[in-house]
DNA sequence: TTGTAGTTGATTTTT
DNA sequence: TCAACTACAA
């Protein structure tokens, strides 16, 4: 396909800002609007006039976005051509870049990158080795105030010369703030490490202190795309600015409406002024809705409206009108999960549909637990997403923490973290004084250790050899590092560092998880060594896989069955779409949440999460909320979110659940028995308590629903049989969307459950239901 | 120095 | 509720 039929696909409102190549501009777009396409059309576009794609820079929010992008673009400009674009997360571009230019900071180029847990365990330590009290100093606290300053460019010079931040933090009670971020800066440079903000910070302090690499990159990244750019922070404008400035053809795209990243330091006022800051700024908006229906919209809408802080614009679908969003109230946040799974159960069997067409969104991940309860309970595969992530597991960061520490033996947080794991009879009064010498003599940990016999040091002899063969067992991985590549490491030392015997030690069923987390790491490793020898430039070595790893998060990466229902906080699902949302846990105190009703502000920001919650439903959105929930292991009472009553009463349907009444009849009498059907009441009712939750559940309830199933399945089957699979033969060679190309192995079973056996490219050989499964015949 | 029992405190969101 | 940290005994 030509690029011109590309374009051709689109609308004028979208051709428009793709097409215009020069200059400042903004793209307004609106939830659903298809901005991504534009984003994706552009940049080929871009290269079609003769724009270099090393000279290309595109920024967005996530790894996912970036990599899909990409392979958009792919498409349509080839492979080759895309891979030379530089598209990425901030995070991942600049870390890139200061790969190669952080020697000028006095960064060595196999830095460290410290994630959350990192950052927090050093403040501790730093916090304790201070004698300061570790109640006020709270270490997450202390982070996020940390956190904020490098968001907004604060250096520990510019906090010493600012009163006012200082006053405020006295006034916090914690007047030594100063001195902490001073002494965590330090040793971050020390241990040759950058935390997610140095990144940013880092990368700043680069282009202002030394302007022959400033104009390097202004010259290299001649167009620059921000997808996202209503989540962008100061310190993230500043690099825009500043590379922008050469050429001025940056386009930016967002959507205030979006925003929902203020807590940790996103401005909206970066998108809000952004045609002030570059001269003839061209501004495009992109109103039409093509994901959702007239109701979601319309919901939607009505909902933000109740904001002040705002861009004007109207969003709008041509689509269908669809059916109401449906608003329903369980007693317990146990119904409430049942309620959503008996709803999917029936919604997909009665419509034939695949499980990933469902999506549970909440507000904290914490809500997840009693929606997998009950998901389980009716054998509805599903995947949370986000939470613990896969690389942040303890067993996963033992693992890597060798691996880091033989790339960067200053990595003092990995090194704290293996050098007596598994024990080694190296306890913390040893490990205390490591500190202190290493702090005194201004050398790494690992310096001391290596100079253990010169350094004076109070350590007896016994404790002197166990640190001596501690550095022999490192400096022999980094021997072995020279040659081997990063998985025949990895599996080398997960075998003699003695982890292996410590996650086999224990029989417990988490024990066992932990191995297979460990095997599947190695088995990462070896996909990424594997995948890293095809680009050319690559060695496909540990520094690489260390720095994924790090910026990756769980929404990366999705591996395993696709078929399933996604369950993931709000956040999380920004810029995804789903045929059916449920949005659960509408109840004040949780959403908005209780620590976001202080200022109007924060109250806002929630009310766009809720807007991004709602305008990620395609057909059906569901909102429910419980009546009581528990939180942390208590029953509380709840009252239904304000949300709720803001939106327009055209565009919701209330369900009253029958079953509701038919078990408790007292609670329909004393409490809902006044209610009309299509009215919620908004007033606390007083509330009976229900001890046992569990056996308030209706038992001919769930097993009436799969009965139900079968019979609409059977009636579906003939006419499904000649729908799928009907022209696939052994043999074939087919195409999916996720696993790639692949040959037809075996077919089997018959009706709406035939399957096919198909062996991949990507991911081997797998068993599809044919009727979910979108394959392509290519041959 | 190690292991265990008991206590605490956190649940807002994440690159 | 539960994980993570602390204090204490061996």
């Amino acid at each position: 396909m030509t690029l011109e039929k590309y374009l051709s696909q689109l609308n004028d409102a979208q051709l428009e800002p793709t097409i215009q190549k020069d200059g400042p501009m903004i793209i307004i777009a609106g939830a659903g609007s298809g901005k991504t396409r534009v984003l994706t059309y552009r940049i080929a576009y871009l290269m079609s006039q003769g724009v270099d794609a090393f000279s290309i820079l595109a920024l967005t929010f996530t790894n996912k976005a970036a990599r899909e992008m990409k392979e958009r673009i792919a498409q349509i400009v080839g492979a080759s051509e895309a891979k030379n674009l530089w598209m990425g997360t901030f995070h991942s571009v600049f870390a890139k870049i200061l790969r190669f230019e952080g020697h000028h900071l006095g960064f060595p180029s196999n830095f460290t990158i410290y994630d959350t847990q990192d950052s927090q365990k050093l403040l501790g330590a730093i916090i304790k080795e201070m004698g300061l009290d570790k109640d006020l100093y709270k270490t997450k606290q202390v982070y996020s105030r940390i956190s904020s300053y490098k968001n907004s460019l604060i250096t520990v010079k510019a906090y010493f010369n600012n009163p006012e931040l200082m006053e405020a933090d006295a006034m916090a009670r914690r007047p030594r703030m100063g001195e902490i971020y001073q002494a965590y800066v330090d040793r971050c440079f020390k241990a040759g490490a950058m935390d997610f903000d140095d990144l940013l910070l880092r990368t700043n302090e680069l282009l202002t202190r030394f302007p022959s690499v400033l104009a390097k990159y202004q010259d290299k990244f001649r167009y620059i795309l921000v997808d996202e750019y209503q989540d962008t922070n100061h310190s993230q404008y500043l690099i825009v600015r500043a590379l922008a400035d050469r050429f001025q053809n940056i386009c930016v795209v967002g959507d205030d409406a979006q925003s929902i990243y203020a807590f940790r330091g996103a401005n909206i006022n970066n998108i809000l002024n952004f045609q002030k800051d570059y001269d003839n700024v061209k501004l495009y908006r992109l109103e039409q809705n093509y994901r959702s229906t007239k109701n979601i919209v319309g919901a939607a809408n009505s909902v933000i409206e109740h904001n002040k802080t705002k861009l004007e614009k109207v969003v709008w679908t041509a689509n269908e009108e669809g059916p109401k969003v449906k608003v329903h109230r369980s007693l317990t946040d146990g119904d409430e999960g049942r309620y959503v799974a008996s709803t999917i159960w029936e919604t997909k069997m009665n419509e034939h549909l695949p499980n990933s067409d469902f999506a549970i969104l909440y507000r904290t991940n914490a809500q997840s637990r009693a929606m997998e309860d009950a998901l389980r309970k009716r054998d509805i595969p599903y995947r949370i997403y986000g939470g613990l992530s896969f690389y942040q597991r303890k067993e996963i960061k033992d693992v890597t923490a060798y691996l880091r520490l033989v790339l960067n033996t200053a990595d003092e947080e990995a090194l704290k973290r293996v050098i007596n794991y598994p024990a080694r009879g190296i306890g913390q009064t040893t490990i205390d004084r490591l500190v202190v010498a290493a702090n005194n003599l201004n050398k790494t940990i690992f310096q001391v250790l290596k100079d253990i016999d010169t350094v004076d040091i109070n350590i007896n002899n016994g404790t002197k050899n166990k640190l001596r063969d501690f550095v022999t067992l490192i400096e022999s991985y980094q021997v072995m590092n020279q040659t081997a590549n990063a998985f025949d490491l990895a599996e080398h030392i997960v075998k003699s560092s003695g982890l292996m015997k410590e996650f086999n030690k224990d029989g417990t069923p988490e024990g066992v998880t932990r191995l297979e987390n460990v095997e599947e790491l190695l088995n990462g490793i070896k996909d990424f060594v594997e995948g890293q020898l095809e680009i050319a430039d690559s060695k496909g070595d540990l520094a690489e896989f260390l720095e994924d790893i790090a910026l990756a998060t769980d929404l990366d990466g999705d591996k395993g069955d696709p078929n399933h229902v996604a369950l993931m906080t709000i956040h999380l699902a920004k810029g995804l779409e789903f045929n059916h949302v449920f949005v659960v846990g509408l109840e004040e105190d949780l959403f908005p949440s209780a620590m976001s009703m202080n200022t109007r502000a924060e109250l806002e920001e929630e009310r766009r999460l809720f807007y991004v919650a709602l305008t990620r439903a395609e057909k059906q959105a569901y909102l429910t909320y419980a009546l009581s929930r528990y939180r942390w292991g208590k029953l509380v009472d709840s009252e239904p979110s304000r949300f709720i009553e803001e939106i327009d009463e055209q565009f919701i349907e209330n369900i009253t659940p029958k079953e509701e009444r038919r078990i408790n009849p007292m609670l329909s009498a004393d409490i809902f028995g006044d209610v009309e059907p299509n009215k919620i009441r908004f007033k606390k009712p007083v509330q009976p308590k229900f001890k046992k939750k569990e056996k308030t559940k209706p038992a001919n309830f769930e097993i009436s629903a799969p009965k139900k199933l079968k019979k609409a399945s059977e009636i579906q089957a003939p006419m499904d049989a000649s729908l799928f699979g009907a022209d696939l033969v052994v043999g074939n060679r087919v195409k999916h969307l996720k696993f790639g190309r692949g040959e037809v192995l075996k077919i089997e079973g018959k009706g709406t459950d035939i399957k096919a056996e198909i062996n991949f490219e990507f991911g081997g050989k797998k068993k599809l239901l044919l009727r979910f499964a979108k394959l392509e015949i290519i041959g």
